[in-house]
DNA sequence: TCATTTAACGTTTTT
DNA sequence: CGTTAAATGA
């Protein structure tokens, strides 16, 4: 089979297209993947191209295994099999790998660990502590933003200071200058620097620099529109002089300007790139005409932006349903009874369908009702499995057993199983070894000498040090990352600190097993670690077999037969935040309704509630202005009947002193005492507790 | 000085 | 319900 065949005429042509700069811009469902992979496919197969001369960035690494798999048999249809790959990932793992490789050229470890938000908010409020600085005036995830988007327009602490107005920039600056002091100390980067540090590489280092360009013969880089400043400074290096580079992407789907993203850039391409051909992918084949032209309403109502019209030539479809129901729990039901409905009839299967919101928060109601009606689901986002306690805990070993001086890390396991240190020790331990010029396991195993310590830490101390030392020669023996693992989790006690007897012990070690069985796939332990710290939440493997529930930004380049949007709301698509913002902001928000509405294949419902629980009391919200401005071929669903008890806590069963309730998380008990939303209960475990109502799934029996 | 108990809080979107 | 920070007790 030709590699040629399936496509389209504008298809074909991104794909053979393979000299000088491309542009392709490809809407919503226009086989934008398909023809990434037949370009490279082609690129190898007819041209001659080396896998590894080929740079293809993703956005997410679930799109990189995607295109890996789906690259991988194409190329086995054809006649030679090689078995390597191009360079496939995101910018983040794409640059972590170049760093691996020449870091230190500008000072950058070689055994460097990434940190994630949370390890950076944790490292802030370090910094701030350093500095007497409140965490009640100043918020440290208002510092990490504000750090972040310093980091992505390329700004150091010193530049961030002179362009510092306010007395709050005035402070970020100092706590910025600090904070890169000690995430250096500690031999870490965080997800910008990853790009920073690579921006620097490229610009300073001319020898390295051609190095690059000329192993990347040709370069790809898919949901250009998403790209920020410092990518764009990566790509700009990177492309040589043979100019070998296809962007691909669609301005309309630009939702990640608040992390930087900068879709002037896609618009920009042909002056930066002079002679570039441009080639439109507008034929779709998601969607019904009835979808895709609801979309297109939507989506003409902003002004910057690039023409294009989407055709189909599949049939109207069903109309776009819009339901409008009283609040938030009847808008569950009303999901979760449409897809139970189909799948009983035998029309679908439960992984057809999505449920796409605005906000995290709004999956509770949509997950109670699943659990009522026993239908599968899956949250795609949220709780990363990376982000659990235990699963973290076990990581911070890993790193420290890799990069001794990660304090972070240090400060997290130190007392985790409780050994008897406590933040007074732990302080007097840290400065010590900074003094003594030795990594904290060394420090460890020679505390005997620091003075000013208890002999209890002092004991305890030598003991986890004696232990990491054991662990770490494994790491320098390269033994396996799950083996490691495996010793680290009996020689530390920490197996027998998560059996505590809750009942969720059980979940613990379960996710435990999960981690060792994940570390089975790699072959060292930075590798390991690598993929820990930049596994997205929505990289997690789609089930077939359950409905999939997740925000919109996550569902950004999937699709589904049938697609419920809820929360069609003034305040909440578009969000109160980007009324209040602005121009721009709404029309990133209009562009987050159109990418959510084209990842429909047949059926589109959207709903409204006219009550919403929100921000801890009742707000009504005026319907989305989207729905309007999707035009009149809107299928309208009768409206809700106003339930006739015009209590505020309807939904909630009434508790008296007395009742018998169930937990999910305490098993059964009996009500002793309430008060407002607050029962307090004594469990048949023999624990008392109290619970509020609205947060705990309790079950009257 | 450390560990356990109690009170307060939760709302964008994420590599 | 989870997590986190303060308060309390050993």
């Amino acid at each position: 089979m030709d590699i040629q065949d399936s496509l389209n005429p504008a298809q074909k042509q991104a794909v053979v297209t393979t000299v000088g700069p491309v542009l392709i811009l490809a809407g919503a469902g226009s086989g934008k993947t398909k023809t990434l992979t037949h370009r490279i496919a082609y690129l190898i197969e007819n041209e001659g191209v080396w896998p590894n001369e080929v740079l293809a960035v993703t956005f997410t690494n679930k799109a990189a295994r995607e295109m890996r798999e789906r690259l991988g048999s194409l190329l086995q249809q054809n006649a030679s099999v090689r078995h390597f790959m191009p360079w496939m990932g995101t910018f983040h793992s794409i640059c972590v790998r170049l760093l691996r490789i020449d870091g230190s050229s500008v000072g950058v470890p070689p055994n460097f660990v990434v940190y994630d938000e949370s390890d950076r908010q944790g490292l802030i409020k370090q910094a701030m502590k350093q500095l007497h600085i409140t965490d009640k005036q100043i918020r440290a995830s208002a510092v990490s933003s504000a750090i972040s988007s310093a980091k992505n327009q390329l700004l150091g602490p010193a530049e961030y200071r002179t362009t510092a107005q306010y007395p709050f920039q005035e402070q970020v600056a100092s706590i910025y200058e600090r904070y890169e002091h000690l995430r250096r100390e500690a031999g870490a980067l965080d997800f910008d620097d990853l790009l920073l540090e690579v921006v620097g590489l490229l610009r300073h280092h001319e020898a390295i620099r051609n190095k690059w360009r000329s192993q990347f013969r040709h370069i790809l880089i898919d949901e250009y529109q998403d790209t920020n400043a410092a990518q764009y400074a990566i790509v700009k290096s990177l492309v040589g002089e043979e100019r070998n580079i296809c962007v691909v992407g669609d301005d309309w789907q630009s939702i990640y300007s608040w992390r930087g993203a900068d879709f002037t850039n896609i618009l920009n391409f042909e002056r930066d790139f002079p002679g570039a051909t441009v080639i439109k992918l507008e034929q779709n084949y998601r969607s019904t005409s009835a979808i895709l032209e609801a979309a297109q309403n939507v989506i003409s109502k902003n002004t910057a932006r690039t023409d294009k019209k989407l055709w189909t030539d599949t049939p109207a479809g069903l109309p776009v349903q819009v339901h409008q129901v009283y609040d938030e729990s009847e808008e569950a039901q009303l999901v979760a009874g449409r897809v139970g409905s189909q799948v009983a009839m035998g029309a679908r299967r439960y992984g057809d369908f999505a449920v796409l919101y605005r906000t995290n928060a709004q999956s509770f109601n949509l997950e109670r009702s699943f659990l009522q009606q026993r239908i599968p689901y899956q949250i795609v986002g949220g709780v990363r499995f990376y982000d659990r306690k235990e699963i973290k805990d076990v990581i911070a070993y890993l790193r420290l057993l890799y990069q001794p001086n990660d304090r972070m890390s240090f400060s997290r396991i130190v007392n985790v199983p409780t050994r008897g240190i406590g933040a007074t020790s732990l302080e007097k331990f840290l400065i010590w070894q900074g003094e003594s010029r030795q990594d904290i396991i060394g420090a460890l195993t020679n505390v005997e000498s620091a003075n000013g310590l208890t002999p209890r830490a002092r004991n305890a101390l030598v003991k986890l040090g004696g232990t990491l030392r054991i662990l770490q020669a494994k790491v320098l023996t390269e033994t396996s990352p799950s083996e490691i693992i495996e010793t680290l989790i009996e020689r530390t006690g920490y197996r027998e600190y998560i059996l505590d007897g809750t009942p969720q012990a059980e979940e613990r070690e379960a996710n435990l097993s999960v981690l060792v069985s994940d570390a089975k796939n790699y072959v060292a332990l930075p590798d390991f670690l690598e993929e820990a710290a930049l596994m997205s939440s929505v990289d997690t493997a789609e089930d077939y077999e359950k409905v999939t529930l997740m925000t919109i930004h996550a569902a950004k380049g999937l699709e589904f037969p049938v697609v419920f949007m809820v929360g069609m709301e003034e305040n909440l698509l578009p969000s109160s935040r980007s009324l209040e913002a602005g121009q721009a902001e709404l029309e990133e928000e209009r562009r987050l309704c159109y990418v959510g509405m084209t990842r429909a294949r047949e059926e589109l419902h959207l709903s409204y509630a006219a009550r919403r629980a929100q921000f801890g009391d009742f707000r009504f919200n005026m319907p989305s202005r989207f729905l309007s401005d999707m035009g009149h071929e809107l299928m309208v669903a009768p409206s809700f009947q106003q339930p006739n008890n015009d209590d505020d806590w309807s939904e909630l069963p009434d508790f008296d002193i007395g009742d018998m309730v169930r937990s999910s998380q305490f098993g059964s008990g009996e009500i002793i005492d309430v008060d407002g939303m607050a029962v307090t209960v004594v469990f048949s475990s023999g624990q008392t507790k109290k619970l509020n109502v609205e947060y705990a799934r309790l079950e009257k029996i």
